[in-house]
DNA sequence: ATGGTAGCCCTGCTA
């Protein structure tokens, strides 16, 4: 089973692009962030004449995620639910379902924008509630795996360079903890499992001063993944190619075999 | 050099 994670940073802009990856990557889940568009603008009945289910959870102008999948789709969820308050109630960052047998989870976490304003502490608040939702919801005994962009640089390793990010936001402590916290209860970064220590290993790129051709990125679009999934991780592949050409995303797919 | 680009909508906002 193949499962994998983009953000494409509008899917009405991206369509293409995307169409062409499902074309050449087989993969068997793909989790998308950032399809900037209604649930009624969706494209689903093209997706399910390439072969795949979808769950969308849209807003319109920001944010966005789906789950496609081919090996089945059930009992879709979105957002955290009445149980919980959403400190960015309102945007759609999270939705859920079943695939193949194990809970897939596509999340755009927040950007946090600044250090120290509103927004920043409103992403840790976001982590916090992710992860009380994920303990409200399941046990690290299931198989379950979180696929996005989390917005956070998990290590030093995952930034291409350390001081070009002091004082910056995706690498301040506070939201390594909260990936870590994740960690903690039962996840894993599945990409660190087979590339435990590799630098310059980037899934994001800005658009702007050649920071793609310069190797200026970062490692943000994680999957973290249950200890049955975890161990059934054969192989990851960053999808490089995909940042090149006509009207790439500024991320690539994140790729997963399992077992 | 507080720059740069891309995508959205009301010519600014978000990333």
């Amino acid at each position: 089973m193949r499962i994998a994670t983009w953000n494409v940073n509008s899917l009405k802009a991206r369509m293409d692009r995307v169409e062409e990856f499902l074309g050449y990557a087989e993969v068997d889940v793909l989790c998308l962030q950032e399809t900037k568009m209604t649930n009624a603008a969706f494209p689903a009945l093209a997706f399910h004449e390439l072969g795949y289910d979808s769950v969308h959870h849209g807003q319109g102008q920001w944010n966005g995620v789906a789950i496609l999948s081919r090996v089945g789709l059930t009992d879709p969820a979105e957002g955290f639910g009445s149980k919980f308050t959403d400190p960015y109630e309102g945007d759609a960052r999270l939705v859920a379902a079943t695939c193949g047998g194990i809970r897939i989870v596509s999340v755009y976490v927040p950007n946090g924008r600044e250090v120290g304003t509103d927004h920043f502490v409103r992403k840790l608040e976001w982590f916090s509630v992710l992860r009380a939702w994920l303990a409200a919801n399941h046990s690290p005994e299931d198989a379950i795996a979180i696929l996005g962009d989390y917005n956070v640089a998990p290590t030093d390793n995952d930034v291409w360079k350390v001081e070009a990010f002091e004082g910056a936001t995706h690498v301040t402590e506070a939201e390594r903890d909260a990936i870590t916290a994740l960690c903690d209860w039962g996840l894993s970064d599945a990409f660190r499992v087979v590339y435990p220590i590799q630098d310059q290993l980037f899934s994001y790129w800005d658009y702007r001063a050649g920071d793609f051709q310069s190797h200026r990125g970062v490692r943000i679009d994680l999957a973290l993944t249950s200890k049955s999934v975890t161990d059934r991780l054969t192989w990851a592949v960053i999808d490089r190619n995909a940042r090149k050409g006509t009207k790439p995303s500024d991320h690539t797919p994140v790729i997963f075999d399992l077992d």
